[in-house]
DNA sequence: GTCTATATCTTGATAGAC
DNA sequence: GTCTATCAAGATATAGAC
């Protein structure tokens, strides 16, 4: 059981068949719940026997806990890249458009990865779940120091509530938007505008 | 399998063990999954066998199914409410503020119904996601009738994004608030006001 | 690294006594 | 209306050949 860093996985081009049954695994735990998608469900869609499965992960929660690292790695890494590519005068708005449009592009290319640790992971065995706090709450770290820095008339609870309450909004979208109609910058446009501006002035 | 109604349900005191089982079935669905959450486990919470679920419930997913419905009827009530006790000539923001509070009291007064709704449903069996459509989208509609009306600025696709946007964080909150650190009623008014003035304004 | 075969357990559901 | 007893199916996981 190797647990390798994503610029390790990155490098070992082409896809193997242990990354196969990630992404596969992944896209049905999404879209059909963990403990709703057995392994010989998984099994077919990467047509190998269940036990070839065993030869790869240790259970199937390594399984599930792996693609869950995976996730969080990817909006982690997108979070520092919008950061990087700021200019360092950026507007408040920009900054917050900026980091918005990267969580939902996170959200949305490495979408069974992402998603389903929105939409997985509260009914995770405890075991995984905790595995995967740790990587998650340093994510949010980023988030309540941005929501801090742009909207200093917001106290402590009301930066919590802005970044729970915006991470609600953001991440609902992986249940209802569908790239194919706009680009998740512009996805991201339509919330911060409301957002930043108030609806009363919409 | 006789469909009662919310109001058939309310005369009918005290809580009989059918309705325990509801009330506790929709606790560990909630919690744990519906995947996860065992007929013995539900049979457990409520000193019962199993076998016993099977006369008040034709089956797992009937029981799963009612509990769905119990909390549409919960929040599409609750919106009702709010319209009838607003003055006719309320400011949008008053109305705004009556119907998010009016959502998230109804969210957490009947927590298990309606949270399960918002958690359980995604990765609920097809046919017990599709009996409970309809309600949805019936509820679904008072919402974009009332964004609709509050935010004259935007079109129909700004009004689909603010309403699907406001679920994602109004719904998240059974996954991250605590009714025992404050009224729903000022949660609400946390999340309306940076929504309407903007974030630039806080 | 993938297979066949199987062990062991848990699941939703049923039968029928009381 | 609740019980005991049980079934048939499906689950995760293991053993060992190739």
């Amino acid at each position: 059981m190797v647990a390798m860093t994503t610029a390790a996985r990155k490098t070992t081009n082409p896809e193997t068949g242990r990354d196969r049954i990630l992404r596969e695994a992944a896209e049905l735990f999404l879209t059909r719940g963990y403990a709703e998608t057995s392994l010989r469900t998984i099994a077919d869609a990467v047509d190998m026997q269940p036990a070839s499965i065993y030869h790869h992960f240790e259970s199937k929660d390594a399984l599930l806990t792996e693609i869950l690292e995976i996730g969080m790695e990817a909006v982690t890494t997108a979070f520092a890249a919008a950061a990087a590519e700021l200019p360092p005068n950026a507007s408040a708005p920009d900054r917050l458009h900026a980091h918005v449009a990267a969580h939902l592009e996170a959200l949305f290319s490495h979408h069974a990865f992402t998603a389903a640790h929105v939409t997985v992971f509260p009914f995770a065995p405890a075991e995984v779940r905790a595995a995967t706090v740790p990587k998650r709450d340093a994510y949010e770290a980023n988030w309540t120091a941005l929501l801090s820095a742009i909207a200093p008339g917001l106290d402590d609870d009301g930066v919590s509530i802005a970044r729970l309450a915006l991470f609600g909004a953001m991440n609902s979208t992986v249940q209802w938007f569908d790239p194919a109609n706009g680009s998740t910058s512009d996805l991201a446009a339509a919330i911060v505008g409301p957002l930043w501006n108030g609806l009363a002035n919409s």
